[in-house]
DNA sequence: TGACTATTTCACACAAATGCGAAATAGATG
DNA sequence: CATCTATTTCGCATTTGTGTGAAATAGTCA
């Protein structure tokens, strides 16, 4: 009965974590971290930006689920807690030059 | 050498994809063309929005390569480019639910 | 050609996202 | 406790996204 309710409300949950991914400055971030965890302040070496900007990207990835983040000492460390985000972005580089890329598994 | 400035630029495209399906409106129109292809009035049905508002969704779907639009006739049909879309908002759904899904093939 | 239908483009008002620097918080260390 | 360091939050200015209704475009058919 409230299968329509929660349709809408599950695709706004699937919309916010496209959309944390839809900002260039974040998907770098991600990209990064598809290699390993990292502090807060590799990742503002990283990207071109401010601290504060920096720190709102990652809490917006965060909110949507792309990202996990723990706190060790005086530092924030953040990680991928959603797997298959590489594995797409594989596909979307495949797709831009007309390849197929064979997955085995998508999300962990 | 321009191999800095290619990886911002494909990043910048990549991310032009991620902010076209973040939109619950737009999402909705990726699901629903999943099955096949649809007319704009269709569309304009499906989601509560007015027809200009529909069609430039669409066009930014367009370009950003997810959909692609075909006339004909009076009308202007549009179907999916990118298939590992709906694979990817599959994990996304088993994710959520934390189980694990297995996807044989992701881009064709 | 003129009327009709499907879709896009335009101009506008309003909401949301973005980046910045200053201030606040929280943990470590002397 | 005072201080230093790492990070987040806040207030603000600017930009970007969104929806709407009116006008423009394009194809079809009498």
């Amino acid at each position: 009965m409230k299968k329509n309710a929660s349709a809408a409300q599950r695709r706004q949950q699937r919309a916010a974590v496209f959309k944390a991914l839809g900002h260039p400055a974040r998907l770098q971030i991600v990209e990064e971290l598809g290699s390993g965890e990292r502090c807060v302040c590799e990742l503002v070496d990283l990207v071109g930006l401010g601290w504060s900007a920096v720190s709102r990207h990652l809490t917006v990835l965060k909110a949507a689920g792309v990202l996990e983040d723990e706190k060790r000492g005086l530092q924030v460390f953040y990680k991928v807690a959603l797997p298959c985000v590489s594995s797409f972005t594989a596909c979307l580089d495949a797709a831009s030059k007309g390849e197929t890329v064979e997955v085995r598994r998508c999300c962990a």
